[in-house]
DNA sequence: TTGTAAGCGTTATCAC
DNA sequence: GTGATAACGCTTACAA
């Protein structure tokens, strides 16, 4: 393998010079610069990114914790923190945790062994101390998280106000047997969406029903099988927010599966706009976070953190959007009103 | 930071002592293994990956290179990957080449500059003599790929003979007129599925009608598009072979927004078996590939490249599964018989 | 503007 | 089984 000395040596300066060209080629002349392009050229050399992020303790590596790289949500914000990372020269490093948290916290390890200039996290479950501390000694932002009280930032969308408009949405279409099937109630995520959920009820005057509240696992099969419990209720629910577009799909389909047909029986709101929604049938009315968005907007608070640049807020809040399609009834109603 | 010497010096021994309780534990006694290790909790040691990785010049890294990770095919490719490259302690590097040859390309120096042990390319759209080069060089898997004549391992399924199955079980249904939608045919997988599809038809004596031919792109809105226009003929398609489910699901709402009804009026089957397709309505038949597999397979291989074990066939073709549901009318055939 | 030379922290070779 | 020590290839004071 040829090194910086054997350009060194054929463009006839020292391996310094070599550097400089590389790195800094506005401190060395024209001519000088030219001979020693020239002789790396020749020689068709390539720098040893090794050696090179050896002497400067640095990467120009990112790692990206995600739950799971498989669930569209996440795949989407990775894609933007790859396409924003790659614009600044900067590598992205994949870590499925499965939601384990001890994997979450070995990802940590790669950062105090200095293989990662710093890190992004998806929907984290590790405690909010431990990624304060974490975040004290190295570059860290979170996306799709909430914390209560920490300095850490955080890209998200308000997942309380956006799940009250959703459920707004549905008493404005005059349900008020409204459903909620949640996420995991442990991530914080989850609780929040159901805070949303509640204060809109609240607000509006009807009753908290917990018989109409189910934890679901942001999956379609859990989605099915809550739903198909609420329906075998006595008074089963006229409409349903889930907090997943998943979980509403597999919710839909448990109602197809019983005759209940969807919107004109049950009108069902989702969240997060996946790809499918708009394919499903009928179409799901959802929220739209803006995920490639959220990729790119962690990436950039991080880029500026690296840079030593004062991140203002420690939380960015994204515009979310009430996404209306078919399976809230919304548009039927119109149609009948037009008739 | 603490490094290997301050270990060293409080444990009392050399720096190579260190060195070996950490990577060749079974060379040192246990007392001196004890006392380092002793060393290393009190001053809670990390070593300097940086350091190691550049002095063995090697990184327990390989990248990844996608045409995007939105794309659920490829999302689970990698979570496979991810997986076992996790179990054999290496970690992924993502890039995501939006199927740009240059950005292919540019990946390829990651290598030569060592920052990467090897890689691993789905739907590689660079030219095989240009693979093959590298592949002289520097380890690399392919997967989702076909090659003519080349000695690169790759990972796949047997796009024709699947395909093949495909169509003739549309064929068995008593379909003649079957269309077929097929990926960008600049890409040697669709040129496979399309190969399949036609010796289905010729080998059941069936012509093969050129109007029944349409180049999608892999989307929901390219087989959208598509199947209008296959509608729009004189003699529709009774049945339809989709080179994706992606574009099977666009496809049927096409045919659906046209009070076409699948499958009683078209008979689909698409290709993948992605997430959503057993959640689509109808429910797709679609052949399954084994996407999870299939990246642990290319990440088996490329250790045995790394460890040196000669890898003996170079294509390694994994089972592929036709899974009917709904789409193709098949269930509802049965169901008519059985009454 | 350019060269000299001292590291960076680990591993591997060679003695002992 | 353990220690001394020379790399690994680059960057960066500092000197010229």
């Amino acid at each position: 393998m040829t090194k910086m000395s054997d350009v060194a040596a054929l463009a006839g300066v020292s391996t310094a010079t070599v550097s400089r060209v590389l790195r800094n080629p506005e401190t060395v002349t024209e001519t000088t610069k030219q001979k020693v392009l020239e002789a790396i050229e020749e020689l068709n050399y390539q720098p040893n990114m090794l050696a090179r992020h050896f002497r400067r303790s640095q990467t120009n590596t990112i790692l990206v914790v995600v739950p799971n790289i498989i669930n569209t949500v996440f795949a989407e914000i990775v894609g933007g923190i790859e396409e924003e990372a790659s614009k600044n020269g900067y590598r992205v490093l994949l870590r499925n945790s499965n939601n384990q948290i001890d994997r979450e916290y070995g990802s940590i390890e790669h950062m105090k062994q200095r293989q990662v200039d710093g890190m992004i996290m998806l929907s984290p479950r590790l405690d909010e101390e431990i990624l304060q501390d974490i975040s004290e000694k190295y570059p860290i932002v979170l996306a799709t998280a909430h914390l209560d009280e920490t300095k850490i930032p955080v890209v998200s969308i308000d997942n309380v106000s956006s799940s009250k408009k959703a459920t707004e949405h549905l008493i404005r279409l005059g349900h008020r047997r409204i459903a909620h099937i949640t996420g995991q109630l442990d991530s914080m995520i989850s609780r929040y969406r159901f805070k949303g959920y509640r204060e809109a009820m609240k607000e509006n005057g009807i009753d908290y029903d917990t018989q109409l509240i189910r934890e679901g696992e942001f999956t379609f099969e859990s989605g099915y099988e809550q739903m198909m419990n609420l329906l075998d209720q006595k008074f089963p629910p006229t409409a349903l927010f889930a907090a997943s577009d998943e979980m509403a799909m597999g919710a839909i389909n448990a109602a197809k599966s019983r005759g209940v047909n969807v919107p004109e029986d049950l009108a069902v709101v989702g969240f997060d706009n996946i790809r499918f929604s708009s394919v499903f049938d009928p179409p799901l009315t959802t929220i739209a976070q803006p995920k490639f968005g959220m990729g790119e907007k962690a990436m950039e608070l991080l880029m500026k953190k690296f840079n030593g640049e004062p991140v203002e807020q420690t939380e960015h809040i994204l515009p979310d959007e009430l996404i209306i399609r078919d399976s809230c009834g919304a548009r039927l109603k119109e149609k009948l009103i037009r008739t």
